[in-house]
Formats: structure tokens, sequence, C-alpha cells
DNA sequence: AATAATAAATGTAAAAAGTACATTTATTAT
DNA sequence: ATAATAAATGTACTTTTTACATTTATTATT
């Protein structure tokens, strides 16, 4: 008997779970499906992967076509293999997700195409397995953060100290003290102080930090514990 | 343009990182493969997923048949999904690592199968990409060690405490003091002592004892941290 | 010009956790 | 009775975490 049988081939598609924060909450992108199957349906993206590509390239390609962004901070989450999962065809989807910064050129190119945020607590009915993908991807999420200073993916280049702290905040679904929460950021000695102010949510404005990647790197290899 | 078409199906293979730990080191599982393609070359062992199977159970399907074992620690690593991974066909493998307790019947049946114990710092060359994979959930098993106690799965159901420190020193290849473990340990209240000793090492036998999954769960829901 | 309002920035003391370190205990073999 | 062996144990010191309130810079208002 040869392993290789044709009526075990599969469609492979990779579906993508992006999140988005907007100084306030943490949020999904949610399509509103304009071709079949599920038309005007709610949905994450995704697509089928092409036989030639990788499965990496696919999910690249699917988050450029449909955000027209590049050098996304995006990660494998699952796959998800149920044999009832589709209704339609027998097909496995191996989950992204994503994180992206929310600036105005993304609010413009996801009007376009028909993609709303919502927030993560009220996320509507999406077709087939896509729900259990935000819940699963929202926990890894919340894992990831616990170890990792990911939120830096989330907000602008240059950002305030009390930004970073409302979207952990988000994260957590819990305060933090201010000084407790910038001792311990500033102890990670992973973003550098700019010589410039955010004076749009107070008179006295607050100091804006950059991330400081390399210096992130280099903590990272020498097996440094961003624990918040 | 319909977003079915036949030539983007893929063969869907399942591999398994199999690890175990023989009171001393940390060790993989290996196969000498008995059929083609790469007989007589070493391998983890895998299958094809089958269409009216769903991926997890492929995966336990296949560590049942190779292992005889049911109900063994299994956790999905990620998907391996280059073109050019499988010279012979386009075929993406959805990896998955497994801990094993080692035991006599293990041994034998292993045996049988043509598998080998390897140390983890001492893996011979495997077909295809299966070393990357190795070292990938090696890599993955050392991040969970830090945070959940999955040491437990790769011990006997009864262990003493001193085992159970060589076990994490061979995970995190470092020495740990043994007053400071044992404090450690008994603090997480996740492990009950028995009324039995294991007087193998000793002239004086060390307590053994066992692990309450139920206080685990507990412990794990209320969002404790088991970092050792 | 003084005052009110607002969010940002800051320090310290107490508690908890982690680390470093050496001796005693139970048992068997000689 | 003694030697040998691994198991079990306690404490002082250091570091980290936590809890908590005031001052600062600035703008708008009177």
């Amino acid at each position: 008997m040869d392993i290789y049988n044709e009526k075990d081939k599969f469609y492979v598609a990779v579906d993508c779970i992006i999140f988005g924060f907007d100084n306030q909450k943490l949020k999904l992108l949610v399509f509103d499906r304009r071709i079949d199957p599920f038309k005007d349906s709610l949905s994450l993206i995704g697509s089928f992967v092409k036989i030639g590509e990788s499965v990496s390239d696919a999910a690249v390609r699917i988050l450029k076509e449909f955000t027209g962004l590049e050098n996304v901070y995006m990660k494998e989450l699952k796959t998800y293999g149920l044999v009832d999962r589709d209704p339609g065809y027998r097909c496995i989807s191996v989950a992204q997700y994503a994180l992206i910064r929310i600036d105005n050129t993304i609010k413009k190119l996801v009007e376009e195409k028909g993609a709303r945020w919502y927030e993560i607590d009220n996320i509507p009915n999406l077709i087939l397995d896509h729900n259990q993908m935000s819940i699963d991807a929202l926990k890894r999420i919340e894992e990831v953060a616990r170890y990792k200073p990911i939120g830096f993916e989330l907000l602008p280049k240059k950002f305030t100290i009390p930004k970073l702290q409302t979207l952990y905040e988000a994260i957590y679904r819990r305060k933090f003290d201010t000084r407790n929460f910038r001792k311990k950021i500033l102890s990670f000695d992973v973003i550098i102080k700019l010589d410039e102010k955010d004076r749009t949510t107070s008179k006295k404005g607050a100091y804006l930090y950059k991330f400081d990647y390399n210096r992130y790197r280099e903590l990272q290899e020498s097996g440094y514990n961003f624990e918040i």
C-alpha cells in the first residue's frame, strides 16, 4: 500500500486574527465578506495557501492584500483541523495572529475593504470557527505579553508611558499603579526617552519614548525575562 | 474565479517529537524507518492526516500506533509549511511534541518498532526538517517548563523530590540548590507526600510524592504562575 | 495677574520572594 | 562500632515587589 493517496489531500487556509489598539481599547479587525462562500457574513481575513507558496508567505500575502501592511508582527497561533470545521470542503486552517498600529492610513484602507474594529469584549458572530480563533488568539496574547514586550507593536513608534500603561491595562484587564508601572518598564531598559512631549491628553504633556529593538534583542538573547 | 482549485490541495502530515526522561537525561525518541520514502534513514514518527480525521486525532493515532500509548501529554508545536520541505510531494506538517514516562513496557515496545532514545545533546541526522522540529520542540519545552509544571509528565506517577530536581536540571541545563528547589516546589502546593520511600538510590531512602492534578487545575484557573 | 483644573512625574518604607550557604539524619555495609 | 551515602532541613542576607500621596508643568478661566 502506498502512503500517498490523492483522496487524502486538503485545502490549507491561513486566517489572520488582527489586533489593534486605539489608545483606549484593544480591538479586533473584522471583515464584511464580499464574496462567496458566506457572502455578507462577518469573518477574519484568510485565503487558501497556494501550492507554490509557503504557509508563512501566504500569511504575509493575505495581510498585505487586506491591509496594505508589510513587516507586521505576526505569529502562528495554531492549526484548526477538525473534520467538519468547514461544511464546504475539507480544509484545515493555520491561524496567525498579528498586532498592528492603528493610524489614519490604516483606518482608511480598512474602511475601503469593508472592515471594522470591534472591542475584544464585544466581538460579533463570525463564520466557521473564527470566533474560537479570536478567543484563542486573545488568550495567547495575554500569555505572551506576560514575558515579552509585544505591547510596543500595537503603539505608535513614539508613545508615552501613560499610553503604554493603558495598553497593558487593556490586555491584562486590570489597573496598575502608575509609579510601579513606570519603575518596572524603565527597569527593562528597552525604551528610550525622546526630547518631545505629547500634549494631546494633558496640559503638562507627557514625554515620548521609543522602543529600543537592538537593546531588546540583546537582552532577550541573554535570557532576560520581561515579565510585567 | 473560483477560490477552490484542485491544484491547491496538499498532503497534511503530523509528526511527533517525543521526549522522555530516563532518570538522568532528557531524551528524544528516534525511529529507524522501515518503509519508503527514506527507508533506513532516521526520523521522527509521523503520518499523513486522513481526509476523514481531524489533525489532533491523527496525532493521537500516530502516537498509539508507534508507542502503544494513549492519554499522553501532547501539544501542537507549529506547522512546517515551506514549499520545498519535502522533495517528494507538496506536504505541510503539523508538528506535535509529546512527553512520556519511560518505563519497561515502553522500552520493549519501542525496541520492537525499531526506535531508540537519543540524548538531546546528541541527536543524529534525521530526514527532512525533523532536526529543526526537534530543536524547536526542545526550545518550546524550555519555555513552557518555565511557567507550567510539565515536568511531572515525564516522571513516573510516584517520584522523589531529588528526581524531580534532576529532571529540571536536565531541562534548564543548570544546577539548583537542593534546599531552595525543595522549598520552591513545595510552595506550589501541587505535590502530595506519600508514606512510601524510594530506596533505589540511597540507604536512607527518599519520600515518594505524587502530582495533584486537581489542585494544579484549581491554581492554574486562578492564574497562578508556576515559575521555577 | 491670580486661581483652578488636569494629567504627568516622582520617592520611600514595608512586605515578600529569592538567594547563598553547612549540618544533621536515616540507613546499610563493613 | 564505624564509615559511607544520599536525603532532609533552617537562617541570614539581598533583591524585588507592593502600597501609598504629593509636587510639577501647563493651560484656561476669572
